[in-house]
Parts: structure tokens; C-alpha cells; sequence
DNA sequence: AACGCGTGGAG
DNA sequence: TCTCCAAGCGT
């Protein structure tokens, strides 16, 4: 039996009764919870997958409010640079492609915020289409189980699909199916930190349990730093500005840090980003993108 | 090809 | 506490 036959018949039986995967859901809620999915876990996903398709079931609803609503609604799921542009992508479906989400590969990867992975995911878990779909996941399993190493280094595109391509059966539904498995078994069996050997469909075939399970060999990647960091400033900054019902003055958002160099250099680097737009011509008042009056009505 | 980009939970 | 890391993307 083949790895993809093999770890198929173990999701069949253990996959996760997650939302976006019930048959009939539309390839927008997958794009959607592929791109929340993107950096977060599905604990966090969940409920917020859920509150966003049902205020946007389709990208023209999207459309129809400004991006600072989707920041919004973004809430703290992380990299708000995220709900920009998946905004953005939904004015791209409408307007490239009539508000249906393309089925094409390139045409899924022109549109802000998708990347090899996510074209690849929507035209596979949507569309059904044979393709390889390679996540950090689906790279450490196949890195663990064939060539026994225990960890993937850093995504090598290219080289990651093609691999990933000989394992697919040829058939694209039984290849989409397989594609789950594999990232299934990367994410609930076969992860990073303390992998369950003893419940892996691949025990008795993986080159790295089978040479003992070594650790990784030398100096894992560095960590990055959150604390301090330009990062943290702008989250800081982003918290102020998504709970506010009205333009925030600077002098409010200098109270959220103390160094005034680092606070001007996060601050400008979200109006970079355009997830922040300076409401005044000498930005002394800020907005979300797009939260113009009238939303915000003159006192009068 | 590294690096910047949020956030919170687990070990 | 602190470190790691969670279905990446864009530059």
C-alpha cells in the first residue's frame, strides 16, 4: 500500500470534523479559512471563520465594506496585514473574474495574499483539481517519513512540490483527499514538538522512527523576538484603533508606548501597510483603511 | 534568501 | 518564566 493510500485510510477514520471541510462549502469559505489558517491555529480560526461568512458569504459582500471592517472583524487572530488582503482579494474576484472565485491556479495566485500554498489549497480542496499542495506540515511528515530527517529545513519550493507530486495517486479526487490526509497527520499526529508515533499509520515505514527518532541535529532556526519589537508596537497601535468608534488622535496612540521613536516608526509602517490612513493632511488623527466619514460624522 | 509581520496556548 | 510554534505571504 502507498503512503497516500495508507494515510488516506487513517483520516478517514480520524480527521478533525472541521466546518470548512463539510461537503458543499463554497471555494470562497475555503479561501477564506486558508488564509486565517495562514500563521494561526484552528482553535483560533473556528469561531472567527464562522462570524465572518456569515457577515461576507461572498466576496461581493465583502465588497461592499471598507477594509477597516474587515480589520475588524479580523479581531486577534494575528498578521492583520491578512484581512487587507483578503478585502482586496475579494474586490479582485469581483472585478477579475464576476465575484466567483477562480478555479485556476495562476489566477488564484494573482490575487493578494495567496502564495503557492493557498492557490494550490483552494483549487485542490475546492475545485477538486489534482495538485500538490505543500504546507509546513505535509513537509515535515514527508520529510520525517521518507527521507527520514527530523525536521523540514526551510520551504524549497520547487524541489517541496515535486515531491509531493510523486506521492499523489493520479486520480485528482483520491489526490485531494490524500493531500488532507497528509496535512491532517502533520497537524494532529505527526508535529513538530512531540510527535505519536504510536498512533501513526506510518510507523512501521517512516525512515525516522525507523533509524530511532533522532533529534534535530544542530542549532535549530533563531527564534524571533515578540517583546519590544516593532511588532508588538503595532499591535499595540492596531488594538487602539480597531476598538475606537471615531478618528483616534496621535495623542492617544502615544500612550500605548513610551519610546517615541520606535511608536512613529510602527505608526508609519502601518500607514506603509495602508492598514492605517492618517485622516488629516497633518496626521494628527487616525483611522482603520477606509473609515472615512461619514462613518464618522462631524460633531457640527 | 532571509526577514518582517501578531497573537496566544502548550510544555 | 520563557521558548517554541501554529494550513504563509511579500519583498
Amino acid at each position: 500500500m502507498t503512503l497516500a493510500d495508507s494515510v488516506t485510510q487513517w483520516y478517514d477514520i480520524n480527521a478533525r470534523d472541521l466546518p470548512w471541510r463539510v461537503p458543499g462549502t463554497s471555494a470562497w469559505a475555503v479561501l477564506v479559512s486558508e488564509v486565517m489558517l495562514q500563521q494561526t491555529p484552528v482553535v483560533r480560526v473556528t469561531p472567527a471563520w464562522h462570524a465572518w461568512m456569515e457577515r461576507w458569504p461572498t466576496p461581493a459582500d465583502l465588497t461592499q465594506d471598507p477594509p477597516s471592517e474587515a480589520i475588524r472583524m479580523w479581531g486577534r487572530l494575528g498578521y492583520p496585514r491578512r484581512a487587507m488582503r483578503l478585502h482586496a482579494c475579494a474586490v479582485a474576484i469581483v472585478e477579475r473574474h464576476g465575484g466567483r472565485v477562480p478555479d485556476d491556479l495562476d489566477q488564484l495566485l494573482a490575487l493578494p495574499g495567496v502564495g503557492t500554498y493557498t492557490a494550490r489549497a483552494v483549487a485542490t480542496f475546492a475545485y477538486g483539481q489534482r495538485h500538490p499542495v505543500v504546507d509546513t506540515n505535509v513537509r515535515r511528515v514527508v520529510s520525517r517519513a521518507v527521507a527520514g530527517d527530523p525536521d523540514a529545513g526551510p520551504a524549497t519550493t520547487t524541489a517541496d512540490l515535486a515531491a509531493m507530486a510523486e506521492l499523489l495517486p493520479i486520480e485528482p479526487a483520491r489526490a485531494a483527499r490524500a493531500s488532507i490526509a497528509f496535512m491532517e497527520l502533520g497537524a494532529i499526529v505527526c508535529t513538530a514538538r512531540s510527535p505519536r508515533c504510536g498512533v501513526c499509520p506510518f510507523e512501521q515505514v517512516c525512515a525516522w522512527h525507523q533509524s530511532g527518532a533522532p533529534a534535530p541535529a544542530g542549532p535549530t532556526r533563531k527564534t524571533q523576538k515578540y517583546a519590544g519589537t516593532d511588532r508588538q508596537v503595532r499591535g499595540l497601535l492596531l488594538e487602539v484603533l480597531r476598538h475606537a468608534t471615531g478618528p483616534v488622535p496621535r495623542q492617544r496612540l502615544d500612550t500605548v508606548w513610551a519610546d517615541e521613536v520606535q511608536r512613529a516608526r510602527a505608526l508609519s509602517g502601518l500607514v506603509t501597510d495602508g492598514l492605517v490612513e492618517p485622516l488629516d493632511s497633518d496626521a494628527d488623527r487616525f483611522v482603520l483603511a477606509g473609515d472615512h466619514p461619514p462613518r464618522f460624522p462631524p460633531l457640527s
